[in-house]
DNA sequence: TTGAAAGCGCTACCAA
DNA sequence: TTGGTAGCGCTTTCAA
């Protein structure tokens, strides 16, 4: 890590010897509405009115022009919580920050949604919750008197949601594995994922199938849900499923692939494309056939993948756009009573290339 | 794109037949700390005493308990907004969320200044600015009166920077490719990332270097250094340097290897990995010889780089511990006065692997 | 130990 | 066409 020094403490305060150099500090004070007022000769008022363009009084042209001139002058710029706490609301969609890492997928989404809430004059933030978890972290969030807040991951409980109702926010939406009481709910459900992959694998006739299961903390909020959709796709069949811990790099993959032939498998879901690729070359390296030997199927559909050779075989994973969901979300604040409503918008199809 | 079904436009207002049935739209009015001090049987100020843990004022053990039981019971959080109104200040740090897409190594980053930040009690928030550019951003981001503000990028100008001290900001650091008038100031060079990796190519012989230009929107930020940073490390050797443009993607990738040969060139630096092992596999399938006929570098030393055959070869980034920023932020913001830091924080090494 | 009240910056109502 | 002013929710003197 490249490190940025801490200058010595200064021991004494530093000398006022050359007081015109120093920069005026706190730069005076922050002006206000009143400054502008006072600058232009009128009351705080008609500020107002002529920097909110109101339509619903007549100022002259040449007072709104001394206003505007006024304003330019000082740097006026408003007050952004004074005015939602005069006015009783906000504008504010508060979006949690995910804790995991995202991959471009999610991320790409998150920003289209972003752009089309901004486009509906909402003010997108991003928060990062620190240690809070949950409907505790629920209580950070309400303190912001969002209009909104879309909740990535497993989100609040009905408990948190039913703070942030309190506090005045008049749509929740969760992003994640299930509904939860009293939110829209954007299901991603991760099962799925797993479920077409084992479907696939079934379906070109294997029947001893690994599921890489990432050692990388919170990855596992998708990965339980994925390997619980391969047992689905596979229960009743006779197929077994087998768990394989892996760690992202490379020594944990040498071990696996050392052991691979002992465990008899014929197909392995590798979680995503990214250890599917790790453990790919792993295994190659070991003189395991693909797919001969052992098909590979990852998911996320990563341009990487389609280099291999073999081509690794993916399930593609689709979200909705992001402008359906500021969509939604502007309807739920328009309309708060509204019910709850949810979507399933994961999908999950399978492409399949040249490994599986 | 999945797609979240607009319902039907209601043409006529919901019938009030089943009016108990419709959850309390707004929830009633959110409780405030008025309504505490009245179930408790106190006054405001004693809610506040008691609530914010006032140490200049005694209050009894009784009446500690019959707030609290107040505030629980009706589900009070207190109003940030009103409450930094009162103070005269917050401890919000904003930070514009970066319009490009960033790879791992800069969101840990993000994520680790934003954790660092938190334990040293301020509100850390990404926002989404839409449309507006530079300095006109920078009068959204004064509105929330935000008590620092990191820029990521190529940020305000000086113009901007005034707006955000103006607006009370006690610091404003800026991450990008150079220092802003009055900002401290955390230089990424990329230039240097690119003068690594000509100055290796150069080293290990090669004379005719390309220089991947992506065509994704957004990247030229980094791509342009990066380039210039190849010129100048092979300035004066009478070594060539060519910008060779290319998507993201395998068309892309398949046409300039076509041209490959013409162009006669010995090494190419790749921009990075993920470019770089696109353009590999083009070239190795137009039987091009890598390292032998052209050597190949990237950049970002991502894990699936290793596992290519030949390994490829990469120059390392490497950015400041979150906390060290953090540690500045908090040093700026303690005193404004300070003249603004600089601090080069882009370290670059180059990781020799196999393809060069 | 507790309460009354001022005031942070802003907007919107009502008068002039 | 413009100004006076109340009040959003909160904290913090000053008095009691």
């Amino acid at each position: 890590m490249v490190e940025i020094p801490e200058p010595p403490a200064p021991l004494a305060p530093a000398p006022a010897s050359t007081p015109a150099r120093a920069p005026r500090s706190a730069s005076g004070p922050v002006p206000t509405s009143a400054d502008v007022a006072r600058l232009a000769g009128v009351s705080r008022a008609t500020v107002s009115y002529v920097l909110n363009d109101s339509r619903t009084v007549r100022i002259s042209e040449a007072t709104r022009r001394r206003v505007r001139e006024a304003a330019e002058e000082l740097g006026y710029v408003p007050h952004a919580a004074a005015r939602s706490l005069r006015a009783g609301h906000s504008r504010l969609v508060l979006m949690p920050a995910p804790s995991v890492p995202v991959g471009p997928l999610y991320s790409r989404f998150i920003d289209e949604l972003q752009r089309a809430l901004g486009r509906l004059d909402y003010t997108v933030v991003q928060h990062a919750t620190v240690g809070a978890r949950g409907d505790e972290a629920a209580r950070a969030w309400a303190e912001l008197r969002p209009v909104a807040v879309l909740v990535p991951g497993s989100g609040p409980g009905p408990e948190g949601v039913a703070v942030l109702k309190r506090a005045g926010a008049r749509a929740v939406v969760t992003l994640g594995p299930e509904a939860v009481e009293g939110a829209h709910a954007l299901i991603m459900d991760h099962e799925s994922v797993g479920h077409r992959a084992g479907a696939h694998l079934h379906a070109r006739g294997r029947r001893r199938v690994g599921v890489v299961m990432p050692q990388e903390r919170g990855l596992d909020v998708f990965s339980r849900p994925r390997l619980e959709g391969v047992r689905r796709a596979l229960r009743g069949t006779g197929a077994t499923v087998t768990e394989l811990p892996l760690g992202y790099d490379e020594q944990s993959a040498a071990r696996l692939a050392a052991r691979w032939r002992g465990l008899g498998l014929d197909a392995v879901f590798a979680y995503n494309d990214e250890y599917a690729m790790l453990l790919m070359r792993a295994l190659m390296d070991e003189g395991v056939r693909i797919p001969g030997e052992t098909a590979v199927i990852g998911a996320d559909d990563l341009m990487l993948g389609r280099l291999l050779r073999p081509r690794l075989s993916t399930v593609r994973l689709e979200l909705p756009s992001g402008r359906g969901l500021a969509a939604l979300v502007d309807r739920a604040v328009r309309d708060p009573g509204a019910p709850p409503e949810r979507h399933a918008v994961l999908g999950a199809t399978v492409v399949r290339r040249e490994s599986s």
